[in-house]
DNA sequence: GACGATTACTTAATATATTAACGATTAAGT
DNA sequence: ACTTAATCGTTAATATATTAAGTAATCGTC
């Protein structure tokens, strides 16, 4: 009923988590010249082409104001480009450059490859279970294949 | 085999997590005149009445450059009080004030409320995997109590 | 018991997070 | 059309993260 001690709260779980995992990809990216944040828009402009600003912080969780810095640092190192909108001149648009887009080529192998080491760190069931959970708590309903792939063998379930 | 969408990734799950937990958490600490990382360190020295720098930098994830400001101000606000150890003179102890201390009975009951909901937005099993995955990420070696649980009915393992 | 290596903390420089507020547009309602 | 409200981006102020370097104290060893 009572609290759990602090390091075991859900929270600082998930931060531990995190400061587990995100080392071994930081390194990558800071050997590119990258901070992690440039990296995260980097990534999502790579999948996108041209994204307006506030769908970009929504992607990568970088806030508003924090983005323009982030966005400012990017361009003055030539990886990307804005343009504001003609049809809305309230929005802008950013997309990457061709020497933004070629960082894909070089970098996405290396992180790939962490990737995979850090799935094999934990056995399929323990992974499909930590993403359905992160999923739920993200607010995302997971599709159902993944849902009955959650605890394999159930056999009867009390609700639902 | 290839790389999955960006916002599916881990790190970026974790990160949602968090985003999608912390705001209902920080709503109670900035209520009451704290930062999350002021919340952090009040809550490790509540469950440690006096700790070393190093060892509470450990268990709140603070960086030790970041911690010396949050120290700072948490002591310019009374909560918390610093001393030098008398047998290694290196080390700096860390202990709340009176004043820190009666922020437990304030906040405690608020955040722990907020926790059982939390913990209610999900069903038990799925919280149960979620911690125990959470945990081996951490590299923290669940109890075997805990590992039992994990997947409730399984039979057959393959491996150990 | 002096000396190099390690440890605990601190400072500095740059990048990002958080909150509030502001300017320029655009959308909505009347 | 005119006013109001909402939206997008931005700036500002304070707090924290990250990396590197620096200081003082202690440890290990010879």
């Amino acid at each position: 009923m009572a609290m759990q001690d602090f390091s075991h709260s859900l929270p600082m779980l998930l931060y531990r988590a995190l400061d587990a995992v995100m080392p071994r990809f930081r390194r990558i990216f800071t050997a590119a010249g990258l901070t992690e944040q440039q990296w995260r828009v980097l990534r999502v402009l790579w999948e996108h082409q041209e994204i307006a600003q506030n769908a970009l912080a929504g992607l990568t969780l970088i806030p508003p104001p924090s983005l323009i810095g982030v966005l400012d640092r990017l361009a003055a190192s030539g990886l990307i480009a804005r343009r504001r909108s003609e049809t809305d001149r309230r929005v802008m648009y950013v997309a990457a450059t061709r020497a933004g887009r070629r960082l894909e080529e070089k970098l996405m192998p290396e992180v790939a490859k962490v990737y995979t080491e850090l799935k094999a760190s934990l056995d399929d069931t323990t992974w499909a279970q930590l993403e359905f959970g992160l999923l739920r708590l993200a607010g995302e309903t997971p599709p159902a294949s993944v849902a009955s792939a959650r605890t394999p063998p159930l056999r009867k379930r009390k609700k639902s």
